[in-house]
RNA sequence: CGGAGCAUAGUGUCAACGGCUAGCACGAAUGGUUUGGGACCAUUUAGAUCGGGUUCGAAUCCCGAUGCUCCGACCA
């Protein structure tokens, strides 16, 4: 985690408000500008502040963390985007792709802002895939994409410009490409699980494309989602509506009047490119049978903001957000009823423990207003020192979630925040 | 892209009959009293999306633009 130096609210440059913006109707977007945690630029596109930064990295960790187990290797690309080489796969026309952000340089040569980045990366690993040896691989990006989308919607959970975990692999074959792709799955489910959507979210069959028959989405069961799928919960995957067919039922060994139709958020997907971009780019290697063949590709998809924003709607109450630790800005959100120097030492003693510590530092500020805020922000763990606690010669320990309250040590509480 | 609704201080406002100085709350500022659930008092701060039109007079009525939200289409 980047780690700010500095965790006293009273440097924090934002604040919390106590009425949302009447125009927003998505819950996620209500409670995220409330709180601070991100700013709305314009319909669709979002800045976050420093409490939204912070849960995105830990967002964007856990990912890094399994993309890295996965053996993947993380790189930086480009938005800016040639024309001539979308051109190669037919994508540059806009009857084709209709979310193009379309520029150009001074001298008037056409850009585009790139959507996604297959055909960039398949001619980018060119000069470095020659032989069977320069294979398998596999290359990810935090990168920020472009989308024109006729109607932004949802707060963050559908927007123009939004950062976008890119995975892209290359196989030999189609054998290296599926053990691949397996893996990927897994790696994919411990994500979700961690950021604290494990158990709403289901692997789902969608339409594959020319190359394979399905391809595969995660979809997070809640209101706000856009898609309907439809749910075998014993197996724990889904249909997406988009191929819901008796003839796919069938073939996935399911049985129709078990599957039960909900409302999802598409949290990511994975898809088999089969050889389509390194056909058209030329992509190929000389294998060990000294026959030049296309390499197989894979592409991995996550949008660490609709996590955000998914996590948003399914966790926060009335009061406010409720962050899964994993993921909050803050483990633990200190606050002091007077007994400065003692919360700056309790401070200090948290910190030095290992954990992430908001403390809210305000002189001036009662009571209820800190723990107004302690709720709307939602870090899991809030740490009470006032006369009350202080009797006790310990802190009073809140739990966001489940409400539960108790008076321990500042070192009983350090304990229990680590378990 | 088709349809609908909305637009008043930083935020909120089913506040204001076509007519006096655009009200109230939150926020912010200053001073004071407070300190376990957004406390109180005093003083202060800050507003009509833009462009046309109707009218003696427009926040209010009309037209247009823009923006936002919602429904639908789209989402490789």
């Amino acid at each position: 985690m980047n780690d700010a130096k500095d965790m006293r609210q009273s440097h924090l440059f934002t604040k919390t408000q106590k009425f949302a913006p009447k125009d927003e109707v998505s819950k996620n977007a209500q409670l995220l500008i409330r709180t601070g945690f991100v700013h709305k630029e314009m319909a669709g596109v979002y800045a976050f502040l420093p409490l939204g930064w912070r849960v995105m990295n830990k967002i964007m960790d856990i990912i890094r963390e399994e993309m890295n187990a996965l053996g993947a290797q993380e790189i930086q690309m480009t938005a800016l985007q040639r024309k001539e080489l979308w051109e190669t796969t037919g994508r540059w026309d806009d009857a084709k792709v209709d979310v193009w952000f379309k520029t150009a340089l001074k001298n008037g040569t056409p850009l585009g802002l790139g959507f996604t980045h297959e055909e960039a990366i398949t001619a980018m690993v060119k000069p470095f895939v020659t032989s069977h040896r320069s294979l398998p691989f596999s290359a990810y990006q935090f990168q920020t994409k472009f989308r024109n989308e006729t109607r932004a919607k949802s707060g963050i959970m559908r927007s123009r410009e939004f950062i976008m975990k890119d995975l892209y692999s290359f196989s030999r074959d189609v054998i290296e490409h599926k053990a691949f792709y397996e893996k990927a799955q897994a790696a994919y489910e411990r994500i979700f699980q961690r950021v604290g959507i494990g158990a709403q979210t289901y692997k789902t069959f969608a339409s594959g494309g020319t190359f394979s028959k399905y391809s595969h989405e995660y979809q997070t069961v809640c209101d706000a989602g856009e898609d309907i799928i439809y749910v075998d919960e014993k197996r724990r995957i889904a249909i997406n509506e988009e191929v819901y067919t008796d003839d796919v039922i069938a073939d996935l060994g399911l049985v129709k009047e078990e599957l039960v139709q909900k409302k999802a958020a598409e949290v990511g997907n994975i898809f088999s490119l089969g050889t389509k971009f390194s056909d058209a780019l030329g992509l190929i290697f000389r294998d060990d049978d000294g026959e030049n063949k296309s390499v197989v590709m894979g592409s991995y998809g996550i949008g660490p903001a609709r996590l955000m924003g998914v996590v948003v709607e399914l966790l926060s109450d009335e009061r406010g957000l409720i962050w899964p630790q994993s993921i909050a800005p803050y483990q633990a959100h200190l606050i002091n009823i007077g007994h400065n120097d003692e919360a700056e030492e309790f401070y200090i003693l948290l910190r030095t423990a290992g954990i992430d510590v908001l403390w809210d530092d305000r002189k001036n500020v009662r009571p209820g207003e800190k723990f107004a805020d302690a709720d709307l922000i939602g870090c899991p763990w809030r740490v009470v020192l006032s006369d009350k606690t202080h009797e006790y010669g310990g802190v009073e320990l809140t739990h966001r979630r489940t409400g539960e309250q108790t008076i321990v040590s500042i070192h009983g509480a350090i304990t229990m925040i680590h378990q």
